[in-house]
DNA sequence: CAGAATCCTTTACGATACTG
DNA sequence: CAGTATCGTAAAGGATTCTG
């Protein structure tokens, strides 16, 4: 099973962060824009730290959301791609202002990301 | 004190997400943003369901963070009045965005907020 | 390669009572 | 009114091992 439900949200912006809220989901929603497509294991080695199970867990949840699209390719060794859905692309143009919020912001932390 | 260090945020996504996710910091970010400035007993009421040690400490973090600011009024009864920062504020438009995505997929969940 | 399964730790969050 | 303090639960996340 993916995930317990969350809390019933109270109002849009609740609704919203729901979704993409979660340790893992704004930068997987990132990368998989900036690279168009991207595969399990490519997003594994970007996501760096990430373990399988969250990536898997947090990845199926997207899915179950209707935030990215999961193609599986019946093939041996075993090739699954992941895209944005529509619905995740409308969220790109602002997370990109929350990116460069971050970034003016940020200081200090100056590892490199994308 | 106020919270533990979230671990250290790995790119600017990563960074924002930190500072504007949790349960209440995107409604309380809303709600302020809504009616200028309110008085923590009038947050309390907004947000409902939260308890007095989650309003408070939440503020803190937000304040910590510079997204809002406090002011505390010498009088008694005490009166204190939240505001958002100018930083905050360049994150209405998405937010507002983000409201307006999850306003548009929220389906049943139909409790009106704001 | 792309995961599933199991077990475990940490952190977020909640209930309740109290205070200047 | 605007909080603190204490204690407890639940959910999120991590480590490790295994598999079609």
């Amino acid at each position: 099973m993916t995930k317990k439900l969350n809390s019933d949200p109270v109002c849009a912006v609740d609704y919203a962060f729901q979704r993409i809220g979660g340790k893992y989901k704004g930068r997987i929603i990132w990368y998989i824009h900036s690279f168009t497509v991207l595969r399990y294991g490519e997003l594994k080695r970007s996501i760096v730290g990430i373990t399988p199970k969250m990536l898997t867990q947090t990845l199926r949840e997207l899915e179950d959301d209707g935030l990215v699209n999961r193609r599986v390719y019946n093939e041996v060794p075993p090739k699954v791609e992941y895209t944005l859905t529509e619905s995740a692309k409308e969220l790109i143009p602002f997370i990109d202002h929350l990116r460069e919020w971050g970034d003016k912001r940020m200081g200090n932390y100056k590892i490199i990301c994308q």
